[in-house]
RNA sequence: CCUCCGGCGAAGCGCGACU
């Protein structure tokens, strides 16, 4: 069974959906992961009533069954549904809990996020990391800097959220800020090189870009579009012809 | 019997498509 998820859940993941519902159909026994897996492939790829349905025909539900809809409301903005199906789950562990959180942050609610954020019974470094940015994203930069001062502790997410605060705005605080991490992985060289993108400065760009230990997909399509925008097609196709793939 | 790992759920990046 456990391979036949795996399986589904790779369909899910290129947005095969049709594909992982036949497998999910003519699976031999469906245990709860398999369901659950089909639950989140219908919701990742934008069938929520699909999704529902599946949900309101389990035999049973457990922590994840119940975070993957929640998820889903969140992710479309339907706050009220995610807060009434939290306040059905039976046994809620910190995972749901963050779930709800991010259901607020999303929908950019931050009075109802700070408020929920301190009635969780334990915060996890994930929810630290969602209020944080939701507060950045929401223009709400001065109670962000005063969640950051308090955050117990940081890694690569929460250091990631923070650069992405001021990309929109100041490069030379993403580069200081950059400099100053313990650790940098590929989406904080994304952030440096977006930042340097929006500064205006596109020999710094492609300088930040040649100087990153590898490029994804991301990096590869913010130095393109930043080309083409300044209407260097000739460099814009060079590089388009030198990505290792695109899709 | 226990511990760890393993198939599904929560936090950070670009463009586009969808709503």
């Amino acid at each position: 069974s456990a391979t036949w998820t795996v399986m589904l859940a790779a369909y899910s993941q290129s947005g095969h959906i049709k594909q992982a519902k036949k497998l999910f159909e003519v699976m031999p026994c469906k245990d709860i992961i398999a369901w659950n897996a089909m639950i989140t492939a219908y919701a990742r790829n934008g069938h929520l009533t699909d999704a529902i349905e599946l949900f309101d025909r389990m035999p049973q539900r457990n922590y994840v069954t119940w975070t993957a809809v929640l998820t889903a409301f969140g992710q479309s903005d339907r706050l009220l549904q995610a807060q009434r199906l939290f306040d059905q789950i039976p046994d809620k562990d910190l995972v749901c809990w963050s779930a709800m959180l991010a259901a607020y942050a999303h929908a950019g609610d931050l009075d109802q996020a700070r408020e929920f954020f301190g009635r969780m019974p334990a915060r996890s470094i994930q929810s630290w990391t969602a209020i944080f940015s939701a507060h950045a994203r929401h223009g709400d930069l001065r109670r962000a800097m005063a969640i950051w001062d308090e955050m117990p502790e940081r890694n690569l997410v929460t250091w990631s959220a923070m650069l992405h605060a001021f990309v929109h705005g100041d490069s030379a605080a993403v580069k200081e800020l950059f400099d100053s991490m313990p650790a940098r992985d590929i989406i904080a060289w994304n952030a440096l090189l977006a930042s340097t993108v929006q500064s205006g400065d596109l020999d710094a760009a492609k300088d930040v870009f040649d100087r990153m230990p590898q490029q994804s997909l991301a990096s590869w399509t913010e130095i393109l579009t930043a080309l083409a925008r300044s209407d260097n097609f000739d460099e814009a196709k060079m590089i388009y012809q030198a990505m290792p793939e695109r899709d």
